[in-house]
DNA sequence: CTAGGCAGAGAACAAAAGTTCTGTTTGAAA
DNA sequence: TTTCAAACAGAACTTTTGTTCTCTGCCTAG
């Protein structure tokens, strides 16, 4: 943990500090290593080394800087404190798995899906699936497609997500309307019926976050 | 420039040489900064920071690193050289253009796709396109997805892109074939019936590198 | 007013780190 | 074998760079 009591906002800060947090992290960018005590006086027309390391130590001290001690160019802005990344990788699965204990050493294939499908949640339980032919899936999948989902046994009144129908033993992507002791599958194509089955009839696989196909 | 004359591949280097490379490429994936000389001669077992400055240097001339002189932990691996980024972010544009003169300001939203769409060429004109109830794509296509784009006014035969259609003043995705000054444009479901233009009725946007849908 | 903490100045110091120099070993080519 | 360049060893040297110390001005609580 770091030493620092209270959350401090970077609005928080000492002026200096936040210019001195910025022009290091504007000097990462150019440079691939960070600055040492002396650019970062220069850079800022600062007059003394000794003012820059009590800046600097008092950003440490908030959280907003890691230092190596004694080391040089030892700077390092925190991960939460850097752009978050507009993509993250997930597996890449061959099958509806219901289970990540089956696939977890499995660190082959994976896929790239942007950032905004999580909706601020974790990865942990995303998956690809390449759709192929023997799953037939809604009309607007195409054999090919790649569908990003997230593994869980739940799903909100309306929601999309993924179903298996174990009677016809397929894999269906729905939105969901609960009825009672019934749910409701709505295709997502409008010229399509919407069919009814009880509750312990299908299980749901995940809730289905995108789609990406290449053409 | 560099100052090599001939290509060198990582395989012909010094076996010392590799090992070094290699040892500051995981080195500055571990800490947020470059190795020492001194760190790669005790890291690797080197018995004198001037063995590794011979090497360090070979590894310059090869082009293989990058180093600012004087300044510590100044080693720069460059970016060809390291894990080419699974996802390149390209314009997110609100209209179907033919010209990038148009948008070139346009510094605004922009969108995240898998560089594998790309195959292997640059990311100059590719932009991507949110469709609209206006447009009617279609029917794989739906309301709300982004449509990958590369900007071009030629495809080959067999290709889909999004083609104009001047008369209609609407776009279509459609594959492409051609038959002397016809060309016959054939939707990705098979259930409708491809159409037959002219040539020079119809105007190509782009070719459609691939398709993105959230949930 | 005064004490004390915070921010800044300036300088010096010590450690880290790049560079250079001389000499030795090694291995392949002549 | 001889020769020569590449590779290695060891050490010293210089520059870079983090750290520390003292002193000063400023502001505020008491």
């Amino acid at each position: 943990m770091t030493t620092r009591n209270k959350p401090i906002y970077f609005e928080q800060l000492h002026s200096q500090q936040r210019r001195i947090f910025n022009f290091i992290k504007r000097f990462m960018d150019r440079h691939s290593y960070g600055p040492t005590m002396r650019e970062i006086m220069i850079g800022l027309d600062i007059t003394s080394t000794s003012v820059v390391d009590y800046h600097v130590n008092r950003l440490v001290e908030a959280g907003f800087l890691e230092k190596v001690p004694s080391i040089s160019r030892g700077l390092r802005i925190p991960d939460h404190y850097l752009e978050p990344p507009n993509s993250v990788s997930v597996p890449m699965l061959n099958e509806v798995v219901t289970s990540f204990a089956e696939c977890v050493p499995y660190q082959g294939c994976r896929h790239e899906i942007p950032t905004e499908w999580l909706r601020g949640k974790a990865a942990n339980d995303v998956y690809a699936l390449r759709v192929n032919t023997h799953l037939m899936y809604d009309a607007m999948v195409n054999d090919g497609d790649v569908v990003v989902l997230r593994r869980q046994n739940r799903l909100n009144d309306g929601e999309i997500g993924m179903v298996m129908l174990p009677a016809k033993n397929e894999t269906r992507i729905r939105r969901l309307k609960y009825e009672g002791e019934w749910v409701c599958l709505e295709p997502l194509m409008s010229v399509m019926q919407p069919v009814r089955y009880r509750r312990d009839e299908i299980q749901i696989v995940g809730k289905v976050l995108g789609l990406m196909r290449q053409f």
